[in-house]
DNA sequence: TCCTTAGTTCAAAAGTTATTGAACAATTGG
DNA sequence: CCAATTGTTCAATAACTTTTGAACTAAGGA
């Protein structure tokens, strides 16, 4: 039950410049990198899209290698593939996300975070 | 007769990154890079692709604010607005270039330099 | 077992981008 | 002025991408 992911070599940069170039993408990129270390599952990003275009862009991202989905129960976690990019693609990702932080366009994920018991 | 361009802060980061998601398109940055400071006119483009279809890619280059054309009589010399894409989003042209040249997928233009006279 | 939750797949529709050739405009050199 | 050079525009087409809803799978909890 794992998801096909390309390996570090097979990760292109038309590819992944072209997947970053959506705002929905960028946007989840954005929020992902906002909440390094933390496994997100898919539907943290429901502000961004309906479910259907969620794991259509979620696809993309992870087809070109820019995110990780491991499947956790019914869940796919997600996470940035920053070390891979790193390696491949030295500060691309980090000046991809600094630019993006300050891009007011992209569209947000909302502020719903898991409720804290009183 | 000056052609229109984006000025530096309406470049938007998805437009720049959708645009370099392109093979012809980086082959183009790549080049451009690789001859900086040297205004190149479109024809030095044309390994790339047809005329008609380089005209389409130079003003979508231009019109997303990664490249400058100048007309000069009837020529238009192109240049890669490498300051203003460091001061919009710092790191960024830098760190696709570095992977573009490293990139042995992407179309290359080809070795026909000027004749230099006997 | 049955229901719910999480996410995928499929096919259709809508929208966008890339590529082509023919026709056009503008400048330059003879 | 005429012809060549440089590049654009236009319309058509082909190819891809995005978005949608309905139907589906798979795991987990009651």
């Amino acid at each position: 039950m794992t998801l096909p992911h390309p390996n570090i070599d097979q990760i292109s940069l038309p590819i992944v410049l072209g997947v970053l170039g959506d705002p929905t993408r960028l946007a989840i990129v954005r929020y992902l990198a906002s909440k390094e270390g933390v496994p997100l599952n898919c539907s943290r990003f429901l502000d961004l899209g309906s479910k259907t275009n969620l794991s259509y862009h979620l696809a993309k991202l992870r087809e070109a290698g820019v995110t990780r989905a491991e499947v956790v129960g019914t869940n796919r976690m997600i996470t940035l593939r920053r070390a891979d990019l790193d390696a491949r693609f030295p500060g691309l990702l980090d000046s991809v996300i600094a630019a993006a932080v300050d891009d007011p366009a992209l569209p947000a994920v909302g502020g719903h975070d898991i409720d804290v018991p009183a």
